[in-house]
DNA sequence: GTAATATAGTTCTAATACGAACTATTGTCA
DNA sequence: TGACAATAGTTCGTATTAGAACTATATTAC
């Protein structure tokens, strides 16, 4: 996606196209921002996935398979593999949720709370000294252009 | 990575940390474009990550892995299997490079030039509807502010 | 009330993705 | 030159990832 390619088509070809040096930004700055976010979870012994599915359920009486995968962006069928392996990790249980028989709730386990408890704080705590070396202002004029690009996106 | 949570720990616990947002809307943007580029890749019949080579070899002599591997930020060990996927496709070929036998170069077919040729062009001209949108003001600054926040993920 | 339809989760396949271990080759240095 | 470190790719193990097909259950329509 980054595409060293771009740069000579730009020049040559398109040079109206001044937007794709944006776009490599924006997939350069995601995949910066995902490995270092990557390298601390993994010292806690937590893949990003099984990371975000705890810090989603975390303060939540537990949330079914649609809930969970609307709130994380991981499809359906990625989550039943995910689940399995906080499962057998003892981090989080499958319980027969009440009216709908084909519906399942997920909570933490007192073993998955106590991780959450660890582990969402310390996690906040490393990527703060990132993102806020950005004054409030940038930060605020950043999200307000990443919004209105991400609704461009059909 | 998008963590519902956040929300609360934003308003209950750390007032101050007014970057979560941020953090959310550059997950959420770049997954976005993601899945929004991925859909038309795959009319295409390639990959993201196969799109990705092709288009990082395209008016090239060819590459070696390292080299390759810096350009589409893919690791060695995931690249060996595109690059042998690629190569039963008949769009790339492995060719001894002169001096050093340890390193390949990896360069596009006729067909994979064709292919190339075709589907490159055609994908940026679909990305571009969404990209223009944003007046070139605002990618000027966005880029910017992408860059400088990169910076900051050591 | 039953057939058609929709929904919740699971299973399956193919392709990434990362990192560690491995092989082959090259470079360094004493 | 000869041990030793560094490098290029491959292989391997584990975990995602998307999407399609499948099962079980629930809802709708007639």
């Amino acid at each position: 996606m980054t595409h060293r390619n771009a740069q000579e088509y730009t020049s040559e070809q398109a040079r109206k196209e001044a937007w794709l040096p944006l776009m490599q930004e924006l997939v350069r700055c995601y995949q910066a921002f995902s490995r270092h976010s990557a390298r601390h979870i993994k010292s806690l012994g937590l893949t990003p996935s099984q990371f975000d599915v705890i810090a989603t359920l975390g303060n939540t009486e537990g949330m079914n398979f649609k809930m969970l995968g609307q709130e994380t962006l991981i499809t359906k069928g990625t989550l039943t593999g995910i689940i399995d392996r906080l499962e057998a990790k003892g981090l989080v249980r499958r319980v027969n949720s009440g009216q709908d028989r084909r519906s399942t709730l997920i909570q933490l386990t007192e073993q998955g709370q106590r991780l959450f408890e660890k582990v969402f704080p310390e996690h906040i705590r490393y990527l703060s000294t990132s993102f806020e070396r950005l004054d409030s202002e940038q930060q605020t004029q950043l999200r307000r252009l990443l919004r209105g690009l991400r609704n461009h996106f059909f």
